[in-house]
DNA sequence: AGATAATACTTAACATGTGTAGCAAAAATT
DNA sequence: AATTTTTGCTACACATGTTAAGTATTATCT
């Protein structure tokens, strides 16, 4: 099993659900469409995940009052005790697959990835 | 959408049936096990998707006499003529990418990503 | 202003990923 | 030979990926 998945099961959390606890606590207030953008979510994906992670209590929602098709959500003090519970032993996993691979290699691998990512979604030559 | 999934969806194939055809189609007689090895899928996957290329006549079984637990899954006339309708049409798809990205940079990829496949699922140092 | 289009989601439907459990058959053990 | 273990799948449950459709609200156009 993915190392992390081990790590995040024990707190009932997925890895999406985990990214995007992560984005929402790093970005503070944030509307679905940025946290779909940054966790590399589409937008029904995000929609269920933040209902989950909302009955659980670990984010909370509340109306933008300005446009009213909007929503602005935000990390619960709950939410930031499992991302403290979990933070330290999750950042060690990437710093080992990242030791393991060796470090140029892992960066290597990133940037070729981000620039297949470029190169491939929008097919307009 | 992904080139390939538009290509297929003509053919009312996902890329998962389409990948699990050609496994089958290259390999000639083959079981469910060796197929989710070379397609990268797990046994409950492909037991899924074996029914549904089962139920549209794409493929047939067999079940292997000499062990009844296995069985022997085969390409039939149908399932030939969709690989020879998209089998062209993908393998450009597939060029175009690497030609975009440049040569070196999609073979550096794929070096890398498989370097990361032997690392990471045993995580027995 | 009123019709139209665009935006920000949400819902639905189907396919796959993934962990767990089940089942029959074969192999290994005692 | 009888029991246990392993193997080769299959079934289930739940989460996400993905496309299409639906809804409410806002922006645009005429």
């Amino acid at each position: 099993m993915g190392p992390i998945r081990a790590l995040l099961s024990d707190a009932e959390l997925t890895e999406q659900q985990w990214r995007v606890l992560r984005v929402v606590q790093e970005s503070g207030d944030i509307d679905p469409t940025q946290i779909s953008e940054r966790a590399c979510l589409l937008l029904p994906s995000l929609t269920r995940i933040l209902q989950k992670l909302d009955d659980r209590g670990l984010i909370e929602r509340q109306k933008d009052l300005e446009d009213r098709r909007r929503q602005i959500i935000r990390i619960t003090p709950a939410g930031e005790q499992i991302i403290d519970d979990n933070l330290g032993a999750s950042l060690a996993v990437i710093a080992q697959t990242r030791a393991k691979m060796g470090a140029e290699k892992y960066e290597a691998l990133l940037d070729l990835l981000n620039e297949l990512n470029r190169s491939e979604p929008s097919k307009a030559d």
